[in-house]
DNA sequence: TTCTTCTGTTAGCTATTGCTAATAAGATAT
DNA sequence: ATATCTTATTAGCAATAGCTAACAGAAGAA
């Protein structure tokens, strides 16, 4: 099954939001997506179909192996881009939000490119 | 109305054909962007709607001064963007394409700081 | 003139992804 | 025990944006 952006950007939450707290709810990824709850149930349950996380009896969302990629792969994306974009001038809550997007878009060779860059050129 | 990428996209395509020819139908752009006819015809009536462009008599599609501009500011970030990714070594195709998608997220701020990068950084 | 091809449109399908309303089930509070 | 709050789900709506099938009208060829 082939993510859309959407997907990537549950993954990503569940990341973020499982390195602040000891679990995540689907309720904890709607507040901090503001989405509503039956958006994120569904989500969910698409994510579960396509074997990028499992739900526990609690109701806590795991992420699988590949969900984890994924999630690492756009959280990254999502860093980098932020930081080069702060680096060339732009501020810190436009980074943010152009990285966000962007980091849906871009191809690894772009990706990787970027990084090499931003790593050769850190002191100028 | 507001925008869509893929508004953006039909908007620039026309500008591009009408770089290359003396007139753009309908047709060229189904041509150009590889989408069916019935799906140009709904996107060329919603820009008509929303006054980006005029059809004349012939059927040939014309930008107005609101199009215009929605489809030059598109397609320079085209070019900047791709020009940029090859210079930091991007492969010319997947700068092509990643810029494609790129071009349509990016903030004036953002878009504005790279331009101004890329200017500074021309010889590096 | 008649047949074919080109062009554009209409109708209607699909998928994605947000939403609200309503409901179910469990946890907590009175 | 009952009432309320929290959480998750189901059903169904809306917008965007691609598609095919079918058709209408104009242009070009035989």
């Amino acid at each position: 099954m082939h993510l859309q952006e959407s997907g990537e950007m549950y993954l990503e939450t569940i990341l973020i939001l499982s390195q602040r707290q000891r679990y995540v709810r689907s309720v904890d990824v709607a507040d901090y997506m503001h989405f509503s709850k039956p958006s994120v149930s569904r989500a969910v349950s698409l994510l579960k179909q396509g074997e990028y996380l499992t739900v526990n009896s609690d109701g806590f969302l795991i992420l699988t192996e590949a969900g984890r990629e994924v999630a690492e792969k756009i959280y990254e994306r999502h860093q980098v881009l932020t930081e080069l974009l702060i680096s060339i001038g732009v501020d810190d809550e436009t980074a943010e939000d152009d990285a966000c997007k962007i980091e849906h878009d871009i191809s690894d060779a772009t990706f990787l490119a970027l990084k090499r860059y931003l790593r050769d050129h850190k002191k100028d």
